[in-house]
DNA sequence: GTCTGTTTGAAACATACGTTTGAAGTCAAC
DNA sequence: GTTGACTTCAAACGTATGTTTCAAACAGAC
């Protein structure tokens, strides 16, 4: 059995049992009797549990940047100057995330379940670790994002921001579950891809709202500056 | 020292440390020393640390389904048949949470992110008490907002629904953290009340955004029924 | 075939967890 | 002052975890 094999199947087990349990629940004793190898091997591969769940997201996360950057590059070149808009910088990040060659049919959405899992359950260490590796197209994004609604004050924007992300990570970290209730309850499958093309409106449209309030809530004292 | 304040500083105590790190995180131990009590009081109390995770949870959700029921009368009353629109339904829970009164100033944004550990967890025996206990006035809100949104399919609907969730679950529940990042980074003082009157807003408009595909992405196929 | 560095294997290690136990303490009622 | 129910306490229990150990198996080079 050659060494990448072992690793390889220690990668495939832990990336599906962290998505669908967490990493805390997940223990290197279920990772390796799925993997069909010996309870040593994670950390003689890897050196720790810690250093496994970095590993498994290197290993999606690292092409999935470089793709990124690219068609960042392609986007901003194809705009000549002008800054790319709010639809086009969410559809160039969605596009990216889909288009990543998938190891099997769960691919994609097992890895969205895993940044949802990274942003919610907060791993000090897995937090630090995507920083210090990802940081760069992640800044670049935001910089566009600012481009992209100039409209918006900075603190309107910082907000809204923090709304995108919201909606975005927690969708896809539970949305296997999601999409199972939604199987029972209306009968319908859906993909990745659907869940996309529906979250991308919701948030475009979301992040260019009319600020005035609507219907002040009666009494309340709410200030918006 | 009377069983309540025993009970009472396990419930703070465990709220806190649930909130800040997780319920499969935070051990009976921290809980119990953070409370200054012993550690067998936990089981003596509540039987086990699955009841008290229910315990938070009621302590905070019983209260709050209530006063969430009566906003739902009156404003059913005071819409006279009508249905309410989606930014009478989405004030009467934000202002409903937001009344309700706090143990301390963290209160909201501790429970909230409670709520969402609670739904991105996947910790069955608490979806199934939350379930158990709360699903009225859950699904009364869902009629509302069905009721609402009368354009939207079915499937957009449950779709935008989780979106909205997720974008109240996941500012809120880190809303302390952000309210000091723009604190330092922007210099503004930011209350809850102002980020709920920021997120309505932003939701609203996300559930009625037009559905179509403002830019198809090339060569993708991505169907929208 | 023998040697050498790498990988696997079964077993043990130390630690942390949730839970249980039984004695000690508390406090009001009689 | 004694009783009896309720609460606290220190200690232990059994189990599960991440990690380490060291001998056995393996593979390629000579």
């Amino acid at each position: 059995m050659a060494q990448s094999d072992t690793v390889d199947r220690i990668l495939d087990a832990a990336e599906e049992l962290f998505a669908d349990r967490g990493f805390s629940e997940t223990s290197l004793r279920m990772i390796t009797s799925k993997a069909k190898v010996n309870l040593a091997a994670v950390n003689y591969h890897f050196g720790s549990k810690n250093a496994l769940i970095h590993a498994v997201f290197a290993r999606f996360l690292t092409p999935f940047s470089a793709t990124l950057e690219k068609a960042f590059d392609e986007l901003e070149d194809r705009c000549e100057g002008q800054p790319p808009t709010l639809n086009q910088t969410l559809w160039a990040l969605t596009e990216s995330a889909v288009r990543m060659p998938q190891r099997n049919e769960k691919g994609i959405s097992i890895f969205m379940r895993l940044l949802g899992l990274a942003y919610t359950q907060s791993q000090g260490h897995l937090r630090k670790f995507l920083e210090q590796e990802y940081g760069d197209p992640f800044s670049r994004f935001m910089r566009l994002l600012k481009e992209a609604t100039p409209q918006l004050s900075a603190v309107d924007r910082y907000w809204r921001i923090q709304f995108m992300l919201g909606a975005t990570a927690f969708t896809m970290s539970s949305s296997d579950a999601l999409r199972d209730i939604l199987q029972n309850k209306l009968g319908v499958e859906t993909t990745v891809q659907e869940i996309a093309a529906r979250l991308v409106p919701f948030l475009a449209a979301g992040m260019q709202a009319e600020d005035t309030m609507l219907i002040p809530p009666s009494g309340s004292k709410v200030s918006v500056a």
